[in-house]
Parts: structure tokens; sequence; C-alpha cells
DNA sequence: CGACTTTGACCTGCGC
DNA sequence: GCGCAGGTCAAAGTCG
């Protein structure tokens, strides 16, 4: 586990949890899950790094006009130039694991895969199933380091978990398993 | 048969 | 205006 990066929304501050990749560094992240309370908008810049942008407008709202209604967080008023767009909670982590998909206890429905400029693997597109959650993930692999998966979450479920009381510990479970065994 | 995945088409924003 | 890139839709296929 040399090259393990997790992002936390609450500051602009990176985390490298490697090699000092602690428990405490993930309590702080499943705060974070749990508490959503955060508004900063996260961009994957060069499909290596994760930036932090204040910025209302960012290449995440770029597609959210084409939404069928669903999804109106962050939608832009077409009729009336309501330019003010509300923050969407994003969160962003790059793991190293040879899954795509990290179990986090939630049932994800698959509803888009693209194939991203300068980037040799797929980026897919999933929704929460769950009635009336309208929480979004994204995931793509690291064309750079083929080890690493890029999740950003998108939005705040508005129901707990399937399966697990506490699914960050799961997911690091799941890192961890997957790390070590490198 | 319902839930989920696949994948081509479509829409929008942005840069030139 | 045009083309590109990213995001989403939705029909068809697959699976349990």
């Amino acid at each position: 586990m040399d090259d393990f990066h997790m992002l936390l929304p609450s500051s602009s501050s990176r985390v490298s949890a490697s090699p000092g990749f602690t428990l405490n560094t993930v309590a702080n992240l499943q705060t974070q899950f749990h508490s959503h309370n955060v508004n900063h908008e996260m961009k994957a810049a060069d499909h290596n790094q994760i930036q932090y942008s204040d910025h209302p407008k960012s290449v995440y709202d770029k597609g959210n006009s084409y939404n069928s209604g669903e999804n109106d967080q962050a939608k832009p008023d077409k009729k009336g130039g309501k330019k003010e767009m509300i923050k969407r909670q994003r969160y962003a982590f790059q793991t190293r694991s040879q899954v795509d998909i990290l179990d986090d206890g939630y049932r994800w429905r698959k509803y888009g895969q693209k194939i991203v400029k300068n980037s040799k693997f797929p980026r897919s597109y999933y929704k929460c199933t769950h009635k009336g959650c309208n929480v979004k993930k994204q995931i793509q692999r690291n064309s750079r380091n083929e080890e690493i998966v890029v999740t950003t979450y998108e939005g705040r479920h508005t129901h707990p978990t399937d399966k697990f009381t506490d699914s960050f510990e799961h997911i690091f479970a799941q890192i961890h398993t997957h790390t070590t065994a490198l």
C-alpha cells in the first residue's frame, strides 16, 4: 500500500493515506459520509488527481441540464436565467483495488458507460436504486495506474444502507484486502 | 418476471 | 456555427 489517496471534502487538503494510512483516516471519511453536510465540489482533473473547486460552475454541472427532472438539485433554470446553482455534494476518493465496485452497502443500477478521452478505461455511471434516492456515483480506473479506482459519489442518500450499518468499515476492509494482496 | 446490464443514440455545454 | 466531450436515456438483452 504505497499509493492510496483519500480525499476529504471538508477541507481542501488532500490526505495521503500511505504509508501512514490509519483507521483514524477512515473514521474521518466515515464522518464525512454520514453527516452529509459538506458542499464542496470536487473535480477529477487529469483522471489522476482530484481537486476541489469552490466555483459553483464546474465540469460536474455540465450534464445536469439534461436530467429528466428527477434530479433537480443543481439543474439550472432553463426558462429563467437563474444562474446560481445549488452546490451538489460530491465525495471522491481513490482506492487501490482490483475490483471496480466497492460494496458500500447500497444498491446501484448502472445507467451508462463512457469512454473518456485520454483514458484507456471507460467511466461507469451508477444510480442508487432505492426509491426516491437520487444519489449517483461514477467509477473510473486510473489510466496511469490501473490499480487505482476513482469513485465519485454525488448527492445524499435518503435512506440507510441496505446491508451494513457501518459501510465504510466494510469498504476499508475491502481496500485492505486487495491492497495487502498486492 | 423483475431487476439489472449493455450500448447506441441523443442532449448540452464549451472551445475554436 | 461546428465539432468534440461528457452525461443520460431507453430499448434490448441477460440473469437469477
